[in-house]
This record gives structure tokens, C-alpha cells and sequence, in this order.
DNA sequence: CTATATAATTGACATCCTGTTGATTATTGT
DNA sequence: ACAATAATCAACAGGATGTCAATTATATAG
């Protein structure tokens, strides 16, 4: 997303580091709480001294926010375009994309999003999905808001924090339900929550959450 | 909560001592951000040895937490008992005194609940709301809930999450309108949106969110 | 009111984590 | 193949943490 992939330039030994400190951290969230991970144990693992760390990272903060950038690029390739058609659509769509991609990488998310992660990315995570609810949807939901004295901005947080809610629910009781259902659930409570509130139609199609 | 106020036995100095560590640590959030606070600080603050927070406390963690119970305790205090009213009161009351009491603690929520505060804190008021809800609405959520599939601590983790999501905008935002604002965008969104998600009528005498 | 038992407080210790610096080593381009 | 570049490393100083034995303040019995 900011480099190219392959710049002949930069010295192979700066990638090989890179890719190593990148493949430790991601091992090491899945064994250990991230507050009790060091600099010591990352650079341990990626067979580095612990110096070469803080020359291409500053913390262990950007490293992880860096590892998973990656992570995210593989979640939005996965996500077909439905530029077009109805939101309802574009929603689903969404929705099972981002429901699949956590059960895939549910041990990660499980260490990141539970009481033992970092407030940070959490954050960061509920913002990105405001910000992704606001960009997306302006149309429809611009239409929605503007009958009502709900911010657009605020309805996006809502949004968001509906599907944080119940992505933290899903990992800390280990997907106890298959990530269909879940976009069952979300589509009821959440989309046809807000559009109802807003007196528009339901989506088309709502299958009835499976039992 | 847990103790009762005036134990005789008890001694002076321990009263003295986790009175002056708690005070410390509710000041110093307010100066510095969660992860920069040390025990050292803590103690400095409350002019006591540093050997003798771990006599009190085995962490920053547990320390927050008692600090925060007051807090809530509060909270909690303020809210008129609606028992046997309906729903929509009851719910509007406790957005009403959540709001307020949040705005009366606007910086150290701001600390708290920030990317500068910790996951663990985040994610136990996050599962405390969404308990206090399932909790305290079971009649009439149970009823609507046994309507749908979707199951009633879903419901209740999208409640919370939307709550959530709308204070954490609403702090980061340095509080850009007054409570009762707040209280209509959350009914609007997060009550009628649920209960017309479920085709139950609206909550009586909602008013237009005034601009 | 005093003396004694109790236990809260303290200063000091060993250990670990952090961030940086100068010396060493590997890589790039000529 | 060689020189310039810069990535890597070992070692250092500064702080934070958790835990002692020794000291001091408190509560209670006589």
C-alpha cells in the first residue's frame, strides 16, 4: 500500500530484517499477552541483536500497527468490488468479508481485541471502521441522516462500535457460531436497525438467521 | 460496595495509605497517559514508600479498577430507581445519568477510554454495560428477542458497543454538544434502532433531536 | 497511662527492560 | 575486485520492578 514491492535499491539485508522482526511479533501475540512481550523476546525470536530493532521501528506500537497493515491488504483484496449496487449488497458483502478474515485469524484477533491487548489498536480498529462506514455509504446514509438531526458521524460510530461489540463477543467466546450467522445477526440488529430507525425500508432479501 | 465504610478494627494507616494511592493515581491521569504512569509516580504523589503500594495493590491494573469502583459507585448513586416503569423510561434515565456523569468526568474518561488508555479498562466497561443491559431489560428484550434468532447477549453486546463507541466520539471530540443532545442521537439510534429491528413500536414521546 | 504484641512502613538489593554509541561486518555500485 | 555506504552488533548507563530484613507507628490488655 506505500512502498512498492520490489525496489531494487533497498539493501537486503533491511527486507530480511524487516520480514523477520514482522513474523516475530505476529508469532509471539499468539503465545504471550501483548504487555508482557519485550523488545528482548521479539528480537530473540527474529534472531537479531536487540539494537537493530530501533533501527527500523520505534516502538513496539508501529511494528505491530506495521505487521498488521499486511493483514489488512490481504482483508480488502478478499472483498469484491459492488461499486454500484445496492448498500444492502456492498453491507453483506462487507460483512462476510470481515466475519471470515477474524475467523481465520481468530487467535491473533482474540490476543489483540481481549482485555489483554493494547488500547491503541483498538482504537485504531474502531476508527477504521467508522471511517470506512462514513466513506462508504455517504449516499444512502447521507440520504437516511438528512431526515433526521442524527450527524452522519455519529451514526458511522455507531455502526462501528455495534461490529467491534460483537466481534470482541465472537473471539472471547471462541466463535461459538459459524461467521454466516454472525452476519446474520449483524445485518438484523445493525443494518435494518439503523435503516428502521430511519424509516427506510429493510434490506431485500434478509434471510432468516439460521438456527 | 464491598466493605462496609467504618470498621473499627482496620487500621489507621491503611486507610490513610490507599486513600492517598488512590487519589494519586486519579490525579496523575489527568497529567500523564496510562502505559507513562509508574509506581514510583504513584507513590511520590501520595508521599509514601514505594514498597508500599505492593502491601495494597499488586498492579497499576488493580489500583485503577478500586479507584474507578467510587467512581461508578457514584454513578450508580444518581440514578432515580424506575423499577415498574417502562422501558424507554428506565433506559433514558440511565443515558441521562451515564452522559452527565461522564461529561462531570470528562478528562479522566478521556484518559481512560483514549488510544492512550489501556485495553484492559476499555473492555471491562465495555462487558459492564453490556451486562447492566442484559441484566436489567430482560423482560422486554426477552420478549422481543424470542421474536428473532438473534440471542439476547447479542443484543445486549450491540447495545453496549453502540454506547461505547458514542462516548469514546463523544470525548475525543471534546464533548461538541451537551449530554441531552447525546441522549436523543443514542435513543434514536441504539434504542428505537433495536426495537424496530424487532417491529416493536418506539419508545412513547421521543423527542425530534433538537438542533 | 504504660507496656507489649501486631503489622504497616521503609531503605536497600538484585533483576530486568530500555535506548544509545562506537566498533564491526555485510552489501551495493563502480 | 574494491571502496563507499550503512546495517548489524556488544557493551553501557539510566530507570522500573518486585522483594527482603529492619524500623516505626498503631491497637489493645493490664
Amino acid at each position: 500500500m506505500s512502498q512498492p514491492i520490489d525496489t531494487p535499491k533497498t539493501d537486503r539485508r533491511i527486507l530480511r530484517s524487516r520480514r523477520a522482526l514482522n513474523d516475530a511479533i505476529l508469532d509471539l501475540l499468539l503465545e504471550k499477552p501483548y504487555e508482557a512481550i519485550t523488545i528482548q523476546d521479539i528480537t530473540d525470536r527474529a534472531d537479531l541483536n536487540r539494537a537493530t530493532f530501533y533501527l527500523h521501528y520505534g516502538s513496539k506500537e508501529e511494528l505491530v500497527v506495521t505487521a498488521l497493515e499486511e493483514q489488512f491488504d490481504q482483508l480488502q483484496s478478499g472483498v469484491p468490488n459492488l461499486a454500484g449496487n445496492d448498500l444492502p449488497a456492498v453491507w453483506r458483502s462487507e460483512y462476510l468479508a470481515i466475519f471470515h478474515y477474524v475467523a481465520d485469524h481468530a487467535d491473533l484477533y482474540k490476543a489483540l481485541l481481549g482485555e489483554q491487548g493494547t488500547a491503541y489498536l483498538a482504537y485504531r480498529i474502531l476508527e477504521y471502521i467508522a471511517q470506512d462506514c462514513e466513506m462508504g455509504h455517504l449516499d444512502l446514509l447521507g440520504k437516511a441522516a438528512s431526515k433526521t438531526a442524527v450527524p452522519l458521524t455519529l451514526i458511522s460510530w455507531h455502526i462501528a462500535g455495534s461490529l467491534f461489540a460483537l466481534l470482541v463477543w465472537w473471539l472471547q467466546n471462541d466463535l461459538p457460531c459459524p461467521p454466516e450467522e454472525m452476519v446474520g445477526y449483524a445485518e438484523q440488529l445493525n443494518v435494518n436497525g439503523v435503516l428502521a430507525a430511519f424509516s427506510l425500508p429493510p434490506q431485500s432479501g434478509l434471510p432468516a438467521a439460521h438456527g
